[in-house]
DNA sequence: TTTGGCGATGTAACTGGTTACATAGCGCGT
DNA sequence: ACGCGCTATGTAACCAGTTACATCGCCAAA
């Protein structure tokens, strides 16, 4: 390893020659500079200034034994849905002195695995991940590692790792009794992929049962805009007519109001069409959105706070399930006839 | 400070004590088993295995002057454009074996500085920021500290970071020449805060000399789909009529949308719409959305190779300008007088 | 029998900070 | 003049690893 590739900065021990004192008292300018006398102190700090010297953030953590960087294991960040999550875990983490990595695993178990290694890896002091669905490799490094982990997007107190989430039961339970409120029969259900999802998986569970006495179709496509413009052309196509669409993500939904409406069917004139999340962008869509919101802020921030506390205090936090509640818009209305 | 509260795992003495071995020998069976004897290696990789012992991230860290985490300086994240950028960034960058912290910095420089200062402090070897408007604070500590820094969502070949982005001008400038092709003549231009955002101040710019022959007028809102809602109707309010509006953004051109179709106005039959970005909600707006690109997730992957490279082989790279073109979808369309 | 080389392992000095403890100098009360 | 307490500072051990160098045993060639 050639040496002159070393392109270190001056460290305490340069500092301390340099300004003629011992390292102990270049530490206390820097850690308690009160308890130094006034003239040492200032030609320390010029001699600091001088030689541009910034303290090496792997031995103050070396010391401390804390590096204060959280992880976060999320799905993916091009879905507003955690980028929003993940946006409020990060102002809500800076408050308490943390710094965030965001590590995206694509739903993939394995991927997060090592991922979650990496973390480790690297120091973080405790990690967020998404839902209770993981591999036996995530629950090995808790195990050995003890590092902190909390669970989001999921609600379940019986869990091995403390929860913050929704009931995702109940916010599909709760488009489920909107729509039969209105009178549909005839419905479409729309999805994201169900390996490695339990939100998803949980939903869809909660809409059959809740659907079991109607007529239903299940589509699946990617999470995305044009997922759900794929599922909402082959329900089309498939389905002579329907009176509704429950799209289990707003973002498909956003997809199906297009799709529809590209096939001459109007919304909610011919189909009603619900989602959950209930996006920023949901209240403007063409017509709007009619959805069950999901405090996505609210969870970010909630679960930044808990294991803040948690690698802090080193108390153990007790799972949280936010309140989910419906915000009926323009894209459902009552069953006619046609 | 109270010692029982340490609640460290095993080190690497502990091991060594353990496996009868010298410290020297459970390093090597870390880092370079095959020099190991085959006997003396199992049994110190059974000791680890029943120890549970996992490798100080510091300790390695400050040994070998590396901490393989970089960090992200954007305005927000709750902006698709970031996000996106943001996900193939990370993507790109476990290819290189870094983690990513993200730091949001809402536009403002001081915050922004403040943020700088506490990821070089946690160890980054080299962070983003974004655009070329930073505070004095920001610039001495690149300068102090010599941590590689790169600028994203701008291209300035002469700026003294590198940068790697799209040229914001010519962008604009495209709108701008598509809508005078289609002879549109009283133009409203909607775009986001400008102090402490150079990317929209350089379209504005851009757009202000391009439609100096034309009617315009200009409105300021949030970058976000409320604000489009805001600034559309502003625009419709004091505006008697106009041909087109020009939206610095698309996620702000979805608010127009909204918020037009709402006044009665028809899209692109009264007004046409034309805006900057292109993200994947775009195609399925009502009507679909025409803009001129700009490459968020290869600006992502470029940044990160070109960061990459930089921290690992000390390779301060050239600035790169990523292409944007117009993707003309049904938003727009050849002036009709009324 | 001596020497040389090699493979396997150990010792101790590093990395860059923090900090317990020791010490020096000074003013003050007795 | 002595000891006390206070402030300011220094010394060296420590955190948890890596690694240069030394050592040791063993086998083969001279």
């Amino acid at each position: 390893m050639p040496r002159g590739s070393k392109k270190k900065g001056p460290n305490l021990r340069d500092v301390s020659r340099a300004a003629e004192v011992s390292v102990a008292t270049v530490s206390r300018v820097l850690n308690s500079p009160e308890v130094v006398n006034k003239d040492t102190r200032q030609r320390v700090e010029a001699v600091i200034e001088e030689l541009g010297f910034v303290r090496s953030a792997a031995a103050l953590a070396i010391n401390s034994g804390r590096t204060r960087i959280l992880g976060a294991l999320i799905p993916t960040l091009e879905s507003d849905i955690f980028s929003l999550t993940v946006s409020s875990m990060e102002q809500t983490l800076v408050e308490h002195g943390f710094s965030l990595i965001v590590a995206t695993t694509d739903d993939d178990p394995e991927k997060e695995a090592r991922k979650a290694r990496e973390l480790v890896d690297v120091g973080v002091e405790g990690f967020f991940v998404t839902g209770v669905t993981h591999s036996d490799a995530l629950y090995d490094l808790l195990r050995r590692t003890r590092v902190p982990a909390l669970a989001i997007s999921y609600y379940d107190e019986d869990y091995q790792l403390p929860t913050v989430g929704y009931d995702n039961r109940l916010a599909a339970e709760i488009a489920c009794a909107h729509l039969k409120d209105l009178g549909h029969k005839r419905i479409a259900v729309i999805h994201g992929p169900l390996t490695g999802n339990d939100r998803n998986k949980m939903r869809v569970d909660a809409t059959r049962a809740a659907l079991s006495d109607q007529s239903c179709w299940f589509f699946e496509a990617p999470i995305s805009v044009a997922g759900g413009v794929s599922a909402a052309r082959r329900a089309v196509e498939q389905i002579g007519s329907f009176d509704a669409v429950f799209c289990m993500s707003d973002v498909m939904a956003f997809g199906v109001l297009h799709e529809l409406h590209r096939a001459g069917l109007s919304v909610p004139g011919d189909v009603s069409v619900i989602s959950i999340h209930n996006l920023p962008a949901s209240e403007f869509t063409y017509p709007p959105l009619t959805t069950v919101h999901l405090p996505a802020r609210q969870m970010g921030q909630r679960a930044a706070e808990n294991l803040a506390q948690w690698v802090e205090h080193d108390a153990r936090p007790t799972s949280v399930c936010l309140g989910t509640h419906l915000v009926e818009r323009c894209s459902t209305a009552p069953f006619k006839a046609r």
